[in-house]
This record gives structure tokens, sequence and C-alpha cells, in this order.
DNA sequence: AAGTGGTCTAGACCACTTT
DNA sequence: AAGTGGTCTAGACCACTTA
């Protein structure tokens, strides 16, 4: 089967080629003009076409694979996934999510302040109980209307934001913007009746199913730079995954 | 920093090499022989050290990079992530998931039989509404005690299980035995509070928080396979995700 | 300046699937 | 037998970080 697309590559980019390639392969298959089902020419083929080595090629073919919009079987070939694309979780916060997705985000500091760790969050972050870190809590609107309480712990040294730096913009923003690369999340998303609190804020009745998420998360030094314990109203959010057998 | 650790490969084995070295440091860092914070000699010294080429060596540490077990910086190195490591969501079913952790599952089948897909079913399979699939409830139970409400529609034609093989395993094993291998899977998650059924089936109250996943598996042929709509006692389970910057 | 990971090449051989 | 993806090599040059 012939290709019907038109990939080009600049090579005077900065852009890596292989995530040029991927680049517009993804746009490609979200715009539909790769339905589901779509069997592309062989990876030696691509590349010739497009100048490109085999490796590099492959590693564009991959990226796609591991969004889950691709799929290879060795000796058959790589075909378009059946099925809608859905926007990924990713490792961005949920202020940015949110901004991205056209809803107006807003917070409402609660707390935010230098304390002693608590024993879960000592553990958590691997410091000692009673080290100090920094505690945030603040309940995250979409349009106006509550979605989330956020409850954040961070080592004491990374970031001391006002209140108003907290109210303009994602905590990962100010992670970022103080030098510090978040590279690696691990997330545990359950759920559990609201507490008094938690209803209180977001609106409901205490006991309202409440999904929940904590996270640790690491810098590029592989040290812990956050433990976040989050509740979100089910009604206005879920988490999305995609699933890869490599 | 000299590298403590004695990693060997056996190129007579059919493991590619690249998971050879990846399956190795795995559990070097999970038995703790290199702990949280160990730096790695660069890549080139360990692939000079197993007699790989780079790009072998480089993908083995990558495996781990993916699976959050190690961070890379360019011009600094590679650092084993602090913090402890969990054990991830796969791709693999429940059944195999509870077997793996030492617990008891066991099913009971409450629905078995072919329908006329529903509307949400036959879009997240793909289908027109109408056209014929296998409906499946199942209530899992571990440790004899209630779990998880778990609905699944698949396509007519994948399997045709008893009820006696729903109860002597999972799913997933029987869509592999029937020859069909499951690449990708998108799953959404979220909370909910119980319905009046589930509540009965599960051993709580009307509107007591359950977790919910949606699923939408796909074969490697790119076709979707699998709709499963699943809610578990949040107290019994969560998912873990690991996220990774790229 | 030295060392690190990030990208890329131009081949090679193999395992698996389909014809 | 032909075609596909899976693995692997032995280099190369570059960008970034640290000293």
């Amino acid at each position: 089967m012939a290709e019907s697309l038109r990939l080009t590559v600049d090579r005077r980019s900065p852009v890596p080629l292989y995530y040029q390639v991927a680049e517009q392969l993804e746009q490609a298959i979200g715009s539909g003009q790769l339905s589901p089902g779509f069997k592309l020419d062989n990876e030696i083929s691509l590349a010739d076409q497009l100048g490109l080595s085999r490796p590099t090629m492959r590693r564009a073919i991959q990226e796609l694979v591991d969004k889950g919009l691709l799929v290879r079987k060795r000796g058959v070939g790589t075909q378009v996934v059946h099925g809608r694309v859905r926007r990924e979780l990713e490792l961005t916060s949920l202020f940015d999510d949110l901004r991205a997705t056209g809803q107006k985000p807003a917070t409402k500091v609660l707390v935010n302040q230098v304390e002693p760790a608590p024993a879960e969050v000592a553990d958590e972050l691997g410091f000692a109980e009673g080290d100090e870190v920094l505690h945030l809590e603040r309940l995250r609107l979409a349009d106006e209307k509550p979605l989330a309480v956020l409850r954040n712990w961070l080592p004491a040294n990374v970031i001391r934001p006002t209140d108003e730096e907290l109210e303009n913009g994602g905590l990962y923003q100010l992670i970022r913007d103080a030098g510090t690369h978040v590279q690696v999340a691990r997330q545990r998303i359950g759920a559990r009746g609201a507490t008094t609190q938690e209803a209180r804020l977001l609106g409901g009745r205490k006991n309202d199913a409440v999904l929940t998420m904590q996270r640790t998360a690491y810098a590029d030094s592989g040290r812990a730079i956050e433990y976040g314990d989050h509740c979100y109203r089910p009604e206005a959010y879920s988490f999305e995954v995609t699933l890869v057998e490599r």
C-alpha cells in the first residue's frame, strides 16, 4: 500500500528528526488523515522516503506505539489503532491541564507554611519525621466551580511561594521556575468518602464519593521533590492512562 | 565512582541482551544492592564492561528510566531514584494481579450471554449499535471478600467462555488462549457512589464511594477487543501509575 | 576543558508471519 | 520465499553540565 502522507523533515531545525516525524504522524492520525486500521509502509521504505536511517524512523514510530496510537506486529506491519484518541495523563499540573482545555482555573490558598513533616509525609519524601517541610493546602476551581482540594508537602529549600504566586499558576510551574526539573512521579489513584471539611470546600456532603490521588515526584537529581495528597469531585475529573504491552 | 555490580550477559540466550541487563539492574535496585542516589558508570563504560555496544547498553538503561527507577541528566549521569519502588499498573488482569500478590481470587459469574451492543458499548468498540457482542458480568472476590463488579463486552467472535472457565481464571488469560494478543489499552479512572445493586454485591451501602475504571483494549491487529466498565471497593484496591518526563 | 547523555548513521543478522 | 519488525554493532557529532 502506498503512503498517502507528505512527511518532511527539516535538518536545520534543533528539533530531533525522530520527533519531527512523530509529531507529523500524530497529527495525521488525530486529524483523521490516517484512518484507524491504515497500514503504514514498512520502516525501511519510510526511512528512505524521508532520507533517514532506519533506527531514526523506527524511533519515531516507537513514540506513537508508546502513546497507543500505532500497533506493530512482526512479519505483518504497522497499523493505526482503531478507536478514538483521548487526551493523555501527563506529567503536568492540574492547573496547566485546565488552562489547556479552555477551562478557567483559579486557586484559593488555605495553608502556606513551613512546619515539621508528619510521619507519612517524611516517609514518602525520604525525610526524618520532624524535618522542616513546606505545607500547602489549596482549593482548585475551574470555571468558578470547586474541583479539587490539593494538599502538598515539599522540602523546605525548593520553593517559598507567596499566596499570590500560588493563586496565579500551578505548583509545577513554580518548581520549574526555581530551576528544578521533575522527571518522574509515582501516583496512586483511589476513592473514598469526603471528609466534612472536604465536603464543605467542594460543595457536597460528607461521605460523597471523591477521587483521590497521592503522588510523589522526583527531581532529575533523583531526590523526592514533592508529596501530594489530592481529592477531586468525581463528576468533574477523571484520570486517563494508556497501557502498552512491550 | 566504580561499579559495584556484577552484570553479565549470556549471548547464547534468546533473551535480548538489553533485557538481560535491564532485569539485573532492576533486581539490584529492588534488592537494595544499588541504593537510592547511587550514580551509575557512564553508558560507554558500562557497555565496555559488558562487551556491548553503547546503543544496547543505552536501551537497557532506558527501560528502567521508563519504569521510573533511574533518572538521567545530560552532562551529569545516571542515578537510582530515591524512594520506594512500588508494583506497577500493568497490562494484566485483576485476577493475575491478585494471584501474584498472594491473595486468593475467586469469580462469581452473573451474566454470560451474547446480545446486541448497547449504544455506549458499540461506540467504544467501534461497532454499529445492535451488533452482537458477548456481555459478561462478574463479581470478583479476594480472600472470599467481594472486591469488584466487572462488566465487560467483547466482539462475539473472540471468545465464548463457559461459566466454569470464567470462574477459574482471568478474562485476559482466556483472550490470550484464544490466540489474541492485547497490545494497547486505554483506561479512564474515576469515582462515584455505588448503585443499589453494586452496594448489595460489594457488601456496602448505596452511595458508598466506589473506584471506577472504564477500559477499551485493542489487539495487535488494531481492532478493539474488549470494553470494560468496572467498579472496585476503594478500601481494597487502588491504581498505581508512574509518569516519566521524556 | 572534560565528561556526560542525546541524537544519528549505515549497515548486519534474526524471528516471525504470510503467500 | 518474501516481507515485516526486533535486535545489535561501531562508530560519529552534538548539547549540556560541571570543574
